[in-house]
DNA sequence: AATATATGGTTTATATATAGTCCATTAAGG
DNA sequence: CCTTAATGGACTATATATAAACCATATATT
């Protein structure tokens, strides 16, 4: 037990978790789907369903996202198609960016 | 060693997870920051940062959702203001719903 | 009201994610 | 070019997420 680090997020980010969580939670009861038959149908634990729905930030975010599909909240407000689009469109972007940033040698803008 | 289970995800949560992290790296090299600085300032080490640009869904979403923040990428397309309004609204939803689901006794309408 | 079931919260054992190194390669910028 | 830094990929030790079983409570349905 040497030295549990306790990483903490931002507001933002625990907000977002938090936010996905309910709204999952409400798909799903909208759906009439069991909390047990909506793991199964994700191939998880209904422990970890709880912990998801709660906005657990520590879930897999395969597992998060998984469940979103099954209970039929939209990620990306987009189907299959559209995502694999903006993938297409992420690697362009990419592909037009250096290949590795440098920083300039003056002290970075890092201001607060 | 006794067995791993190698739990699979389906084809649009590897999508979704992928996109993201495609999303989350261009839009890094967009503000020219470089791996080690955002993982600093996410808190979390270069190695995960890695992981999450290629879209590993056994990171954690709260990591995820950290370094999205940090290079600017907007899940939901909110700010933090309509982050709260939509946790309102999805809570406000569950009121209205029954608070445990119960499925019908006749078998369920588990069709393949 | 009675009954059956869904849910919430524990606990424990195990798998695995993560941090923290290391090294090799690549590419930026002088 | 040459130098320096950023990246990608391994590897190991440790922390922790997860599954599974359990119990208690709440709630739906008869």
């Amino acid at each position: 037990m040497s030295k549990s680090v306790t990483h903490s997020y931002s507001r933002y980010s625990r907000a977002a978790a938090g936010l996905l969580g309910k709204l999952i939670r409400a798909a799903r009861k909208q759906r009439r789907l069991t909390a047990q038959e909506t793991a199964d149908r994700a191939g998880i634990s209904r422990g970890l369903l709880q912990r998801i729905e709660k906005g657990d930030p520590k879930c897999g975010i395969g597992a998060v996202f998984e469940v979103a599909t099954i209970v039929g909240v939209q990620l990306f407000d987009a189907d299959e198609a559209a995502l694999a689009g903006h993938a297409r469109q992420a690697e362009q972007h990419l592909a037009l960016l250096p290949k590795s940033v440098r920083r300039s040698p003056r002290t970075v803008t890092d201001d607060f």
